[in-house]
DNA sequence: CATAAATATTCCCGTTCGGTAATATTCTGA
DNA sequence: TCAGAATATTACCGAACGGGAATATTTATG
């Protein structure tokens, strides 16, 4: 992939994920989460929601509010992407 | 880019369109429902979900359980992904 | 243009989201 | 191993989601 890139001059290529449930989500935020160092309480104050919130999105619950997934994910630095199955 | 993509021999590469927000999948949704010929009730039943839910998710509600619009999503044929920002 | 079809909005209602705090449980590092 | 930190879960509560039906509004059609 490497190679490929270089050749159409694409070093900065997005790297999709595709995502199944809400349970791979979670898993992606508390991964980032550690890897920033933060605890659960201090990430949910960076991303201006409640400490439940925080730990039930890392644990998959499923019916969560769109936009407040959203605004963790963007907060962690990730961005979300919509495409059409091939 | 279809010179790029012949190239690598990826003719059936993915295209993903970046969402910011919930009135963006709506209206991907709204588009995909017309074009499969469909009225929103029609499409409320094939994904199992009720024509208010429908109607409000075309209308980019931002507070919508995350579970249900995949639901859509996967039914329209959509693919949901993760990325991280460059 | 009139009318039927489609969509948006409102109503009623049961269920549940999520903030906050408290508490139970699990994890971590010395 | 154990104490403290971190996380999960529970309790309380107000707000609101969403199903289904009814109604208002908008759009499409002949």
């Amino acid at each position: 992939m490497d190679t490929k890139t270089l050749i159409l001059g694409q070093k900065n290529k997005k790297t999709w994920i595709e995502i199944h449930n809400l349970k791979a989500i979670g898993q992606m935020v508390r991964k980032k989460r550690k890897k920033m160092g933060m605890t659960q309480a201090e990430a949910a104050g960076l991303c201006n929601v409640g400490a439940r919130f925080m730990s039930e999105l890392e644990n998959g619950k499923a019916t969560m509010h769109f936009d407040k997934i959203m605004k963790v994910l963007r907060s962690f630095g990730f961005i979300i992407g919509i495409s059409e199955r091939l």
